[in-house]
DNA sequence: GTGAAAGCGCTAACAT
DNA sequence: ATGTTAGCGCTTTCAC
């Protein structure tokens, strides 16, 4: 019959319980090898624990131990499928590593000032920041600041050391390789912002593999990496002479808004356009047509920057990772052999 | 010039430099009614915080008062646009309160443990748990456990008294208002599994209002509620005999699998069969055609369960909130008044 | 194999 | 208006 404890069970009630000291039974809670306690104790002490339901307080272990187990990620919102799926990569690695994650955006306030929250009032033992809004010079700062424990995620800046990125610029090769194949001589690239490093490697990579292929290329810049953008890109790349036979979209929701924007001015995919998404999203399956994408391994991208984080915290160098897998085609019904040379 | 402090500075470090106490500066920095410093003191405290660039330490301050001012968000993944929309709600309305977020989703381990976790370790003085998929015992089981500080987002089990829920069964109702105006005689209604209270809801809601307007209802039910589901639950009202003439999909997402399934069935929307969505999303503007939807509060929602969970935390008494938003139509171009009656 | 004691950095009750 | 004191719950030497 255990006592009722109104309040939380501490490690001093388990050990009252099992009649030993408490620093017994934080040892033989946590496997420590130094608490070798005799079987029959270390028994006891579990049948405790278990009794009056104990949980070790994470403020007190983190205070004591100045580790919080925690890892911080920073993302610009929560809509985009490529960040979701990040998302997801860092929070199973995470878990696998029994830490846990504390998640902040900045679609609203200040990024500064939740980037500095958490890491300064040591929330977390490391932070992932996989925004490609916030200004190089704040994110310089901020690495100046605590330089072990921030790791860049899909994205390199100069002066921070730690950062994982995909092979954007073999993803724009693998796009451009495909509609090459399929006989088009005249390809557009649709891309974001030229402020942001993924899209100039992509962009590197779209005009390098053109040349390579004796494609006659076409870039469109626009603001914006979402679907609008996608949607008045289309419309930007349809104005050109000659008019491109196939359109590279740079990001997926751009491939979306390019869709439909080529619905809306009357052009057949991939009859009369072909389209090709940079990264893959399972919505591509139930779009008219199918999206041809190039999938990338943007999970494992975010698997990487937690152990790349992890490292950090326990002493390791700052390094440059890429994600070595390949980008990958998905072919699916927005490509097509070009028929017509006009 | 300030000593230059390799370690992290503490309240301890600010005290000596501004040459008070401890307890001084905590009450001043933290703006403590307790702590009326004369003015200059004040500033001299301030500055000092400034120079060795202090920041409490979140360990310590939530050891001691016990309070972590953060709340745990349970999740059943980050794909869903509309949990996406929840989680930013929550964000946003947490950050208000001066609140930080711990993320879990349980797509891959035992939702239990996480949620367990979080709540019994004490990372977070209350937990949303806006997870479908959790069963209804462990979720008793849990707020059995720790009852002041569990609400349910977007669901109500019975046994759990803190939820927020939105108007499901007007959604809907809004939903067959719509098509019965442009004078559809036969609707179906494609939901998810019965086993979900949100579907429950949703379909008592399209069962009443079609009764209301003379409609004649089809149901079909779907053990999933993707766009998967949607595409072969789309399959599935075609074969009904009669043939409806509109469909009410359960989640957006059901929605656009619906669209692409009757685009390969080959049925024209909005003119051979009408296609409306329960929750809206940006992407709706960007399919063929344009998908009419009925928009709900989602952000609202998010934000009303983080002011339920305060409340609690708080010492408040458990409450069951609707969130009175009504559902709105947002018509667009995949519904269409009915043309031949064959 | 187990216990005693100190202390992580902070806040709060109680002085003065 | 400011200082003293105690202690939150845990981990970690160091002793025995």
């Amino acid at each position: 019959m255990g006592e009722q404890l109104r309040r939380r069970p501490t490690l001093a009630d388990v050990a009252r319980m099992a009649g030993v000291d408490t620093s017994l039974v934080s040892r033989v809670l946590r496997n420590d090898p130094r608490g070798f306690a005799s079987a029959e104790t270390r028994e006891r002490i579990r049948a405790a624990a278990q009794e009056v339901g104990y949980r070790a307080n994470a403020a007190a272990r983190g205070l004591r131990s100045a580790r919080t187990m925690t890892l911080g990620l920073l993302l610009p919102g929560f809509s985009s499928p490529v960040y979701a799926s990040i998302a997801h990569g860092v929070e199973e690695r995470a878990g696998q590593h029994g830490y846990g994650l504390v998640l902040g955006t900045h679609a609203a306030g200040d990024p500064h000032e939740t980037i500095t929250d958490m890491l300064m009032h040591g929330r977390v033992d490391g932070l992932l920041v996989a925004s490609g809004r916030i200004e190089d010079r704040a994110l310089r700062r901020l690495v100046g600041q605590v330089p072990q424990s921030v790791v860049l995620v899909n994205r390199q800046v100069r002066g921070v050391a730690a950062s994982v990125v995909l092979r954007d610029a073999d993803a724009s090769a693998v796009a451009v390789a495909h509609l090459a194949e399929l006989g088009h001589r005249r390809i557009c690239g649709i891309f974001g912002p030229g402020g942001l490093d993924t899209m100039v490697r992509r962009r590197l990579g779209f005009l390098a593999e053109c040349r390579e292929q004796g494609v006659e290329p076409a870039v469109v810049e626009m603001a914006e990496r979402d679907q609008r953008a996608g949607f008045d890109g289309v419309g930007r790349a349809l104005a050109r002479d000659p008019r491109p036979t196939a359109v590279v979209a740079g990001t997926f929701p751009m491939a979306v808004g390019a869709l439909a924007g080529l619905h809306d001015a009357g052009i057949a995919v991939p009859r009369q356009m072909s389209v090709v998404a940079l990264h893959n999203d399972g919505l591509a399956d139930y779009l008219v047509p199918r999206l041809t994408a190039v999938a990338m391994p943007t999970e494992r991208l975010g698997a990487e920057a937690v152990e790349l984080a992890l490292a950090l915290v326990n002493g390791g160098e700052p390094r440059r990772v890429v994600v070595p897998d390949p980008p990958r085609l998905v072919r699916r019904e927005s490509t097509a052999p070009l028929i017509s040379n006009d």
